[in-house]
RNA sequence: GCCGGUAUCGUCUAGGGGUCAGGACGGGUGGUUCUCAGCCAUCAAACCGGGGUUCGAAUCCCCGUACCGGUACCA
């Protein structure tokens, strides 16, 4: 029998970074031994759930490359996927459990009879588990507004949709036994059993909005790769055994097992994250980058054909140059800037710092006239025409590159002045620094 | 309170009766240098505590402690 699994998303809200790594061991799982990954949607929750919810979800997910094989959309043999749409399955099957005498009706609601005796179940994560069931109340199944509560619709599902693995949060091992009490009261056998560390802030405390970003979308806003992102949560809470860490999705699949998984929670570090995006798109080529940079060039304003085309050999260096620094798609962006548009501005303490010293207006002058005259225009010639001048001026070189460089930039942190001198180019590189230095004069 | 789970550097983890307890992120220091980043070199940093068992325990057992989860006609 090949593994079936599942992960049953409830559509309150967005793809949470804790349900996608849910949805990713599962998927894992289901890749890894040729199995079945099915997508179904919890949405008994009427009023909390919404359709707008379950496509931010199936879009986190396909964002992520973490495809299923039946559910929304592609549909599958035990469809429909939708809870919603199977209450009249849960209903017989709660009667049904009425009529074996294994529940009982409490005020118009149906409760499982709990038996005496231990529920125990084998957790791929955690080993044997056993509860008392004198623990374990005779819990609702059936609400008196006749909808199912979890535990039976997850369970009857289960056993239509033949879930062989059960592959979820650690928050659920105490609603565990009453599932396994109800696999049994319907003559089926569980499925295996793995729980899955939570996932925490950085204070320890269940991951949440105040930590940060928990949808795995609003992380494609910030500009991470779904590689990078799928990489660090696969390792969040498991190993691989090695040190080796920045691995592919088919690397992931073919190393993936449910004992890897460790048994406690795990921090979200941020900081890991971006050293991952960072990685990711270092190992990018050119013309990825540049197609997965495209519609933020767009939104910026700063996208022309010619980027692809004639321009292309020019935005590659502009990109190189940034590279070591841009963690992120957005930190592309916006240190594009300057080879886009003009400063609109000058950082306030670099201004203190770099342009105060009297006579800055003048030596710009002379660098700006330098460089108008100068033969060519590249980073090596910029240099040395830049530090001879500071030299002859009786001026050190660094005072003169920083207010060069907030003068091209307005900002006091660039990658290497000549470099970006060099392609920002001469037109424009001239005409900032002339600006500065009226801007200078005038303030004075 | 009760029930369940977990415990290795700050974080993610490897390992597991005898190891210099390994790697990565982060951090420190030095170098490269016009800033930042990067890069190179280098350093610090952990087996929750107490009892056992054993020649030997971080590893096995027991007891504590801490933390997390559950304790709903939420999922």
């Amino acid at each position: 029998m090949t593994p079936r699994l599942r992960f049953a998303p409830s559509p309150t809200g967005y793809l949470h970074v804790g349900g996608a790594r849910t949805a990713l061991f599962n998927w894992l799982y289901a890749r890894r031994h040729g199995g079945t990954f099915i997508l179904r949607i919890e949405d008994t929750d009427v009023q909390r759930s919404s359709w707008e919810m379950v496509s931010g979800i199936l879009d986190g997910l396909k964002w992520l490359g973490i495809d299923w094989d039946e559910g929304p959309e592609v549909n599958g043999p035990h469809a429909p996927y939708f809870q919603s749409e199977r209450l009249e399955r849960y209903r017989t099957a709660a009667r049904d459990l009425l009529a074996k005498g294994l529940a009982l009706e409490d005020d118009g609601a149906i409760r499982f009879k709990v038996p005496p005796g231990q529920t125990t179940f084998t957790d791929s994560v955690h080993g044997p588990i056993a509860f008392d069931n004198e623990h374990i109340e005779n819990f609702v199944i059936l609400r008196s507004d006749s909808h199912p509560t979890y535990h039976l619709s997850v369970v009857v599902d289960d056993i239509d949709m033949q879930v062989t693995h059960v592959i979820r949060g650690d928050d659920h091992i105490s609603n565990t036994p009453k599932h396994v009490l109800l696999f049994h009261a319907f003559g089926a056998t569980p499925p295996a059993f793995a729980h899955v560390p939570l996932i925490m802030g950085p204070d320890k405390k269940r991951l949440s909005k105040r930590h940060g970003a928990t949808s795995v979308m609003e992380y494609e806003k910030q500009g991470y790769l779904p590689e990078a992102l799928f990489n660090f949560l696969a390792l969040l809470g498991w190993g691989t055994g090695s040190d080796d860490e920045m691995l592919s999705r088919d690397e992931l699949v073919q190393r993936f097992t449910l004992e890897g998984i460790s048994g406690g929670n795990a921090v979200f570090n941020t900081g890991k994250l971006d050293w991952f995006n960072h990685q990711y798109l270092l190992r990018l080529d050119d013309d990825a980058l540049i197609a997965r940079l495209r519609t933020r060039l767009e939104a910026a304003g700063y996208w022309r054909d010619a980027l692809s085309g004639a321009d292309r050999d020019w935005f590659v260096k502009v990109l190189g140059l940034l590279k070591p620094r841009a963690k992120t798609l957005n930190e592309f962006i916006d240190q594009l800037t300057p080879f886009f548009v003009d400063p609109d501005g000058y950082d306030e303490e670099g201004v203190r710092k770099h342009l105060s010293a009297s006579g800055m207006a003048d030596h710009l002058r002379a660098l700006r006239d330098t460089y108008a005259a100068a033969d060519g225009f590249t980073a090596s010639g910029l240099e040395r025409d830049l530090r001879a001048l500071a030299e002859s001026r009786g001026l050190k070189a660094g005072a003169l590159i920083h207010a060069t460089r907030l003068a091209l930039t307005g900002c006091m942190v660039s990658p290497g002045l000549f470099e970006m001198l060099e392609l920002v180019g001469r037109d424009r590189a001239l005409a900032r620094m002339d600006r500065l230095a009226r801007h200078l004069t005038g303030a004075a």
